[in-house]
DNA sequence: CTGAAAGCGCTTACAG
DNA sequence: CTGAAAGCGCTTACAG
């Protein structure tokens, strides 16, 4: 501002200028902008703005991995719609925070550099040390479809008030859609899910494992399996489960060829998400396999293209992405909203599964 | 700081603690950390190192409308995972920032909140207001799809060197298109165009304004179209067009209708976009003809679903966002880029369009 | 290996 | 209606 004072007269007056038009002479205002312009001055510098104020004007959002990798995702883009439902009105910027998933970098979780009044955390593992630096920064926070509260290590001690939960209700969601293979009659059924932890080598696993899971989607969806199976009186070793637990289309093809080639006699295949369901497909076309005749697919998230016709777990993307945000806003304004219950998901039946022996 | 000083001893061997760990004695910067996780300090203030340092560590992309709206986009999406690409290795944020299309809010274009080094401004009409709160900020920008550099007001004058322009050569995309259909055979050709300036009616216009248009993508595609007509040796008055300033699937569909309804002899349309196209394409169908036998489709963008088939103006958007953004990174580092050649198109010819007389 | 001092650019009560 | 003063929280040479 001293640069704009050269010009003018006044110090602080120049802040007026540009904030309150109001409280200045039009002339003076006028004059003082004029200068500004011819000193190429760029106006209130907005760091130092949001130092002074203490309101950055911007929430970030932590997606766990590169913005490039995230910005490939359906449901991340749904989601990220939903946030700024909520944000656009308040005209608030969203920061978009680019992260290695799992992965020391040296200057630490790009989280920490975010100039942000608020945290929206989507879809982070609870073992990431991502997390970590997420509380650290001790910002109205809100974390979907994570580690529920429990899980975060240091967190029960704290009673930090700031941090919000929200996810939907992965076990019923799972649930839904092995119930529905078994009701189709098929008694061998693949699950291609994510993995039981952010490190864990991608591969078999067994569906007796998931106590061990500190990956606690996998955790809740593989008891939604186990649920299922117990209900309709199956055996859990029914279920032959290969984890992905970094999805791209590559280790999705990967895992879909692993698990046709060392259980053949699967009938059915549910994936934990539509992504890892449309890699099932493609791949099962290949090794001969007609969809839905020679193979069930259930997919999860309703984010596949209509012309796939996948049976799926629908999620409500872009409504989770507004109450996150809507919840944040609320605690950013010091309310700390009541916690929020699991949000729902509906099994959508497409063209993707039929009665076991319904091909031939 | 002051507050971890009470519990450590110091005042800027905190500041050392947290961002030069190897100028210090393990156990006292081992106390420190320990010290300040306690206070629940949240770590180094992010405005204020970035006042400080003189480095946001983030960059703006200014998209010229609502979040919501902008992620509701395909052709954005490509472009803003296009500049990640680029920005993701030096760990960059993007900010996202909210802007209302040619509306003046009382706090301003949001734009000038932004905490960043640098900005991208993508598919902004040179005559919002917008592009001139950008300029104003005075930060290494690039302005994408947008207006040519003579366009913008008072910018010749001023000689800024941070201004970077990029866009794909809009008069040859929409020539190869028109060059197309009347290649086919047809000489009666809806044309349904974007907006000739940000606050222009949605409505018919003619291919002769063009010369007034402010809007210069608009601009440079109605020329294109022209010289199409030019070198088949047809009248311009044979290209009915109507201008939609603000493209949601309502005005899509309004325009579709108002062409369709206005014009029923017209036997092909070029849409200035592949969601334009698809609402004509809807549309057409709906009022009972059939595409491409009674009517032929040409859309611009290549960013429909596969499954629409549409014969359409490719434009690699990934790309073009990968390109700004490492312009203006080089251009945050102080040298200025060599302007850049127009980015080429390429007509792909699908199911929509068909040689005039081919339905029936 | 650690600390005292200066300053990044603003905004905000508070006087005048 | 305008200005002087304080302070937001940090980092960075520079001494010691």
């Amino acid at each position: 501002v001293a640069v704009a004072r050269a010009a003018g007269v006044s110090p602080s007056t120049v802040s007026n200028a540009f904030n309150r038009p109001e409280r200045l002479s039009p002339a003076l205002r006028e004059r003082v902008l004029r200068a500004a312009a011819e000193l190429g001055y760029g106006g209130p510098d907005p760091a130092a703005r949001i130092l002074r104020r203490g309101r950055a004007g911007a929430i970030a959002v932590i997606l766990g991995r590169l913005i490039a990798d995230a910005l490939g995702d359906p449901a991340t883009i749904e989601f990220l719609a939903g946030v700024s439902d909520a944000t656009d009105p308040e005209q608030l910027g969203l920061v978009l925070v680019p992260e290695m998933p799992y992965r020391d970098v040296p200057e630490g979780p790009a989280v920490r550099n975010a100039a942000a009044d608020g945290l929206i955390v989507f879809s982070v593992p609870g073992d990431d040390p991502i997390i970590t630096a997420v509380l650290q920064r001790n910002l109205p926070t809100v974390v979907v479809d994570s580690p529920a509260l429990s899980d975060i290590p240091g967190l029960a001690e704290g009673g930090r008030p700031l941090v919000d939960f929200l996810g939907i209700d992965d076990v019923a969601g799972a649930e839904a859609a092995m119930r529905h293979l078994l009701e189709l009659g098929h008694r061998r059924i693949g699950v291609v899910a994510f993995g039981l932890s952010t490190h864990a080598p991608a591969g078999p696993a067994e569906l007796a494992q998931r106590g061990a899971a500190t990956a606690n989607v996998t955790k809740a969806r593989l008891q939604g399996c186990a649920r299922a199976l117990a209900a309709a009186g199956v055996e859990e070793t029914a279920a032959v489960v290969v984890q992905v637990p970094v999805v791209t289309p590559e280790t999705a093809r990967t895992a879909a060829h692993a698990l046709l080639e060392s259980a053949p006699d699967v009938s059915a295949i549910f994936a934990f998400s539509d992504r890892l369901a449309m890699a099932v497909c493609s791949v099962a076309r290949e090794r001969g396999r007609i969809v839905p005749d020679d193979l069930s697919v259930v997919g999860f998230d309703d984010t596949a293209p209509a012309s796939a016709r996948l049976t799926t777990v629908h999620q409500a993307h872009r409504d989770k992405g507004r109450l996150a945000a809507e919840r944040l806003l609320v605690a950013i304004n010091g309310e700390l909203p009541a916690p929020a219950a699991p949000l729902p998901t509906r099994l959508i039946v497409r063209a993707t599964t039929s009665p076991l022996g319904s091909g031939r």
